[in-house]
DNA sequence: CTTTTTAATAGTCATGATGACTATAAAGGC
DNA sequence: GCCTTTATAGTCATCATGACTATTAAAAAG
């Protein structure tokens, strides 16, 4: 059995009894763009890492929860107004708390994952005003441990793309099925069959709601294709598995 | 946009410059007992919720993760040998830093999951010999947000189940189909088709392997069943869904 | 203005998984 | 032996799916 130590539950938990955790978030925002995976990244303008990309992020203030922050977060680093922010996915993905993350002092961080459509470049409203998007992989390393964040955000944003309608978070407002479709392609990398993808969307009631009257040139050329909006439904049942077992 | 405040990024990460955080973990152990599902639970000693029931955790110590506080905690409140605790499965749930989540300082929790076959009534090693297994749903109120991580832990039990083979977790070394099919309906809180059931288990490769010859009375009457041990499988495919719809 | 190209949409068909059953086998109690 | 109980074997219709082929509607090429 491990010691508890004597120190284990200090007097009243007197708040600096301790060496003190920083508590941060880091931000893994991913979105679509010309058919690839993006994530928003920063470069560091301070040691450690300095020069290196890295997930956005920042500390959780004294008042605030960390999904709060997060939220504050992707304001400052994307520049959008509130309310966009307000309105996007944002999900918790893990907390990292290994003793040596940051070589600095001891930091707690809470990851969050947000699936956005298209944005326009984002201009960082303050301090960030160098948040850009980059392709997945197109990054050599990333600071801390922020590779492995990344790896577990892809994994979970895959995961949930076969049981969930979180795939219409790619999506901006009014999309086609084939935009659709090319979403969970990118996700999944895998290819998937038109017809079949079309029967199994719009079987499911609530994933999708046609837009009266609406259509969309795709490419320039070939028919167009309808617009959808996303439904209300936000599971899918059954699930939309993956071609081939697992995530990669 | 929110302000960023001056003080937001503070000069090299002086630990003292701010209100400190403490970060603790919280654990939401599960078993299943007599056809229910049990969780592992302590009577506070002191103030705040002093004599109610909470979840067992303590502080991450300044050279542990969050993980290694999780085992070390479920070490000492079961009075498990450690090299039990060591093959238990634990998993990281989600993290709770809503600001007022404790009212005397500020503390994260991360919160982690163990599911656990039946074991013999937990002997806490040191001081927290008042470990015991409740019935869910059998305790009033829970201390601190406590409540909310037991809900958001048998939410995610229960959807694992659906995906995964950890219902063999919840089974001694050596048990029968019958026994494992009362592990899914308790935690599902649904009754299952027996041959369906046998079917799907069976059909998956890896996910039970028989042990040869043997068999065992499972109510005192009846043909004894086979027994059968946890395969290699971790994952389900096609998953196990549940009868109606999703998550309760 | 016809033909070609491109992409969306509509079907078909066989296979596999599933839900709802029925039937048989092996144990103990009487 | 007969009844009860529980495990195990098997049937059958339905539904979802993967792998296709066919048709339609547009732009671009000629």
């Amino acid at each position: 059995m491990v010691s508890a130590g004597p120190a284990r539950r200090p007097e009243g938990y007197d708040p600096y009894a301790f060496e003190p955790f920083a508590v941060t978030v880091d931000l893994a925002v991913c979105t679509v763009r010309d058919g690839g995976l993006h994530l928003l990244l920063i470069r560091r303008g301070e040691e450690p890492y300095k020069g290196e990309w890295a997930l956005p992020g920042g500390f959780v203030l004294p008042r605030e929860s960390a999904g709060q922050a997060a939220r504050r977060e992707l304001a400052e680093e994307t520049g959008l107004p509130d309310d966009v922010v307000a309105g996007l996915h944002l999900e918790q993905l893990r907390t990292y708390s290994d003793p040596d993350r940051d070589p600095r002092m001891r930091v707690v961080s809470v990851a969050y994952t947000a699936l956005v459509p298209d944005l326009p470049e984002p201009h960082g409203g303050g301090d960030a005003a160098h948040a850009q998007w980059v392709p997945f992989g197109a990054y050599g390393s990333l600071a801390f441990d922020h590779e492995r964040i990344v790896a577990d955000a892809r994994d979970r944003i895959g995961a949930k793309f076969e049981y969930t309608c979180l795939a219409t978070a790619f999506c901006p407002p009014e999309f086609t099925l084939g935009e659709l479709q090319q979403v969970y392609e990118t996700v999944w990398g895998t290819a998937l069959d038109r017809p079949n993808f079309r029967r199994k969307v719009l079987a499911t009631p609530g994933f999708v709601e046609p837009v009266a009257g609406a259509a969309r040139l795709t490419g320039g050329r070939g028919k167009p294709a309808a617009l959808y909006r996303a439904g209300v439904a936000t599971a899918l049942h059954p699930p939309l598995l993956r071609p081939e077992g697992r995530p990669s």
